[in-house]
DNA sequence: GCGCTTACTGTAAGCGCTTACCTATGGCGC
DNA sequence: GCGCCATAGGTAAGCGCTTACAGTAAGCGC
């Protein structure tokens, strides 16, 4: 069938189409199943096709059809299980379509996301799925003005060519803080994201849900944790030093909520008896963690499955009806919320 | 610059050459460096470049240079922080090396592993990183008699031509084990990950420490966890019925660990008071859990800029020196082991 | 002034496919 | 038996690059 080790030159579609008894138009056709093709040429042309080993080079055909079948996927942190998670659904869905999925991660630099999204411009990719982009919405724009299908999933770009799907973090972070309030909590700390929309928008929600409880926001209450375990760690030590007096903290992802619950821990206190905390995203992991994490649901796989559906759709050429899609943010109540002593 | 919204032809080089006054030829050279080119032609090229915001095809580019600029990595579950990890490791390289990485997540499918090598080679990627390979050996040496590079990540698929780069996985297991036995523990339990090859080896090493400790393995002292958290739970659940006087457990990796101390906790025991628990892997993560875990360290940002190099280094044409890298895996100590009471 | 390099540059042939366009064939209604 | 249409399949022109090959001009030693 092959000659171990030759590295012979691989059969193309003439070979097929000489081997056949047809010409290579016939062969495309019924290997696309494009136009009809009789089926004693059809039998002889699998024949070929199998005896030959042949593949299609998608390379050659990409560059007459100028579809890839792949799309992209821009990303600030893959090691975040958030992020994992999204896609984890991206993935079941481009295979269940044939399409393939190339993985680009950002770190939320934006010149990195420029490089990015100019080489899969150059590459030719079939789309984008965005997430965590920090670059300004004009200088996407000049890539969605060129015809590339794009769909964002955290961040208005305020072009109706972009749509966004995301869950309502302002939303989530509101049921959040709601939830500690409701539990009696009055100095509420919060441990924020990386400079990114989704963090303003759920400090935002914090924030909102304070004042309407009547309580003022306090800046000492705040600190940066960068959706990270590490982060979110650094951040407690910091509040426990510049409000002592905290008894609660929304984590502004349930990362920086298991870093921050490994600093109250060690500073004596603890989870929930001394502090509460609520976290964001409901990994799959945090059902686990010691406490288990009360935290805000944000289904990442309809969100993935719905993007990736958008974009296939927008690649195909249908036009997207509707340009934001906010999922509903779900409040999970589990081990390490309880009211204040 | 650019008529917003008027869904133009993309400039090619033939149009940067008329523009420019050269053939495309002298384009191609003065762009990619190759050949001499006299610098006021290279100034103009450059200028025409510009004007037109010309960007290569590098499809029309690859059809000729057969190589794409990409590399494939196949794993099992990206939603496993370790591999999300390696892929952050790799991607960092393929950054700088200006490759582009494509993601297929397997779930241990030998189906999907097939089905995903034999789209890489029609896609004409110019090698791939495969992990959590259940492939039989011989399937895989079709390909890479092809001359498609691999390189492993798990396992010796025993082809001559195919370097393996991992941890040793029988010696992390044996080291978790014997600082277990150290302890004083003599009924060790063993969470078992995914059926594939690294659990077979830390099962082994796990087997091994114990019988040259003098302790005979006992089958009501092993379950199988799959590598997940919900696997470990189970796995866990399952133990404390069918040997409640275990006092300690060896968990394949970090997740299950983090299952089973949960479903520990969740017994109305305690860890490391009742049951102690070493994991595998050291995730980022495992810092932070309550308590934080002991575990075998295996550096996966070092397995993969190693693979990654050497997978570069095979498709510039490179042949392996060593066909074998073994990393050393480190015991990290924390405080989820203990002595028996 | 001649032959030989050396430095550039252009011409054109592909890379392996898809597909517009055209031709041939056979069935069918009359 | 003829015109017409549907069906099948071939021809060949690209898709946008790279690169082998050939050619020109300038420089140089003698």
């Amino acid at each position: 069938m092959s000659t171990p080790g030759s590295r012979r030159r691989r059969p193309t579609i003439y070979d097929v189409a000489r081997l056949a008894g047809v010409s290579t138009a016939t062969v495309s056709r019924a290997l696309n199943d494009t136009g009809q093709v009789a089926e004693p040429k059809r039998v002889a042309i699998d024949a070929a096709v199998e005896q030959l080993g042949y593949r299609p080079n998608t390379i050659a055909r990409s560059l007459v059809t100028r579809a890839t079948q792949t799309i992209a996927l821009l990303l600030p942190d893959i090691t975040n299980p958030f992020y994992a998670e999204l896609v984890a659904g991206i993935q079941a869905l481009t295979l269940e379509r044939d399409y393939t999925m190339l993985l680009c991660t950002t770190g939320f630099d934006p010149e990195l996301e420029e490089r990015y999204l100019r080489l899969l411009r150059a590459k030719h990719v079939d789309g984008a799925l965005v997430d965590g982009l920090v670059l300004p919405p004009e200088r996407i724009a000049r890539f969605v003005e060129d015809g590339f299908p794009i769909v964002c999933l955290d961040r208005d770009v305020s072009s109706p060519a972009v749509p966004l799907v995301q869950v309502d973090n302002r939303l989530g972070a509101g049921m959040a803080t709601e939830h500690l309030l409701s539990l009696g909590h009055r100095r509420i700390a919060h441990i924020a994201g990386a400079p990114a929309r989704i963090s303003e928008e759920r400090l935002l929600g914090y924030q909102a849900a304070l004042e309407s409880a009547g309580v003022t926001p306090d800046s000492a209450l705040v600190a940066l944790g960068a959706f990270t375990e590490t982060g979110g760690h650094d951040a407690m030590c910091a509040l426990l030093e510049s409000a002592p007096d905290l008894t609660a903290v929304f984590a502004a992802n349930d990362l920086s909520a298991i870093g921050a619950i490994n600093a109250i821990v060690a500073s004596g206190r603890s989870v929930p008896g001394d502090v509460s905390i609520v976290g964001f995203d409901d990994l799959r992991l945090s059902r686990f963690t010691s406490p288990p994490l009360t935290t805000v649901r944000q289904p990442a796989d309809e969100i993935a499955r719905h993007s990736t559906e958008l974009l296939l759709g927008m690649i195909a050429g249908r036009k997207p009806r509707k340009i934001h899609h906010l999922f509903v943010p779900e409040l999970i109540l589990r081990d390490s919320t309880r009211t204040p002593r």
